[in-house]
DNA sequence: TATTGTTATACTCTATAACTATA
DNA sequence: TATAGTTATAGAGTATAACAATA
């Protein structure tokens, strides 16, 4: 199924060739942890949006559009749903009331915390293949990566 | 603006934090990519049709879903859209005519062709700071990942 | 004027399920 | 009966652009 290159010297060729791999289990993953969500009527927009309001409260919408790398006009139409299902609030700040304070809902948090074991059990079984100490390169080597993406990088094409 | 994490020693945080490292690569790279396509005329979708096609021509279309991971009605609304822009044709199967063997057109091959190089520029770009020496290792570990997600194996939850 | 958030619009992707034609 | 592909339906995400309220 799977189709395993051979390993391929050719240095023009192991960034993209590197890239597709990375797809290729971006996908397979993502598509495993967006079943284990649907069980439990969420979509990973909506699970990011728990994971950084559990760590960053009190936000705003632009500011949670900025750690999504999404817009403000799309994370307020993610929010309207997460509203309606009671699982985020917005506050609308005391000085700037153009501004709405994010935060989640006592359901939101419990909800979050309920399934944050049972998410963290997925990645580390789907990750069992990769030695451990191997792990923490994997982390390094896709955060030089990230860094060659910074919004102000200059870019081809 | 990005969030740089400290080196955590905890193994039972180091699996999740590296997925989500691989997210956020994955996030930021893909809107790169899909900016490039757009400007071409195209979708990510639709250019890992291409890329399909390029290497395995006269596969079926469930056949195209298996390798996309997606399913086979998704495939087929993909299909509609590339055909009308003209880039891939289904011939009907000589033997079983149920089946569509697929096909870039011409049209389609030289667009894939001269779109490579450049797609190939942009991810090396970015991949400018990961060590070439790296670059190996890292598909190695993705593979590895991916090696533990073969939709055979045992998933909790 | 500039900024935050909302709304309207449009499109693509995605899945599920019912349907047709063929095997 | 089973399989390949199509179509209908539905929903979410995404972007862009125009708009309102506020600064």
């Amino acid at each position: 199924m799977s189709l395993r290159l051979p390993i391929l010297p050719d240095p023009r060729s192991a960034a993209p060739m590197t890239w597709v791999q990375l797809v290729r289990t971006h996908s397979k993953m993502a598509r495993r942890i967006e079943q284990f969500l649907d069980r439990r009527g969420l979509t990973l927009p909506q699970w990011d949006v728990l994971a950084t309001l559990s760590v960053e409260e009190n936000i705003t919408q632009q500011e949670l559009a900025g750690r999504l790398l999404v817009t403000k006009g799309n994370v307020c139409g993610v929010l309207d749903r997460m509203e309606t299902a009671g699982l985020v609030i917005r506050r609308a700040d005391d000085d700037d009331k153009r501004i709405n304070r994010l935060a989640l809902t006592p359901k939101g948090r419990k909800l979050f915390i309920k399934l944050l074991p049972d998410y963290g059990d997925i990645v580390q079984h789907a990750m069992r293949l990769v030695p451990k100490t191997d792990i923490m390169k994997l982390f390094q080597l896709l955060d030089q990566f990230e860094q060659g993406l910074e919004p102000d990088t200059a870019a081809p094409a």
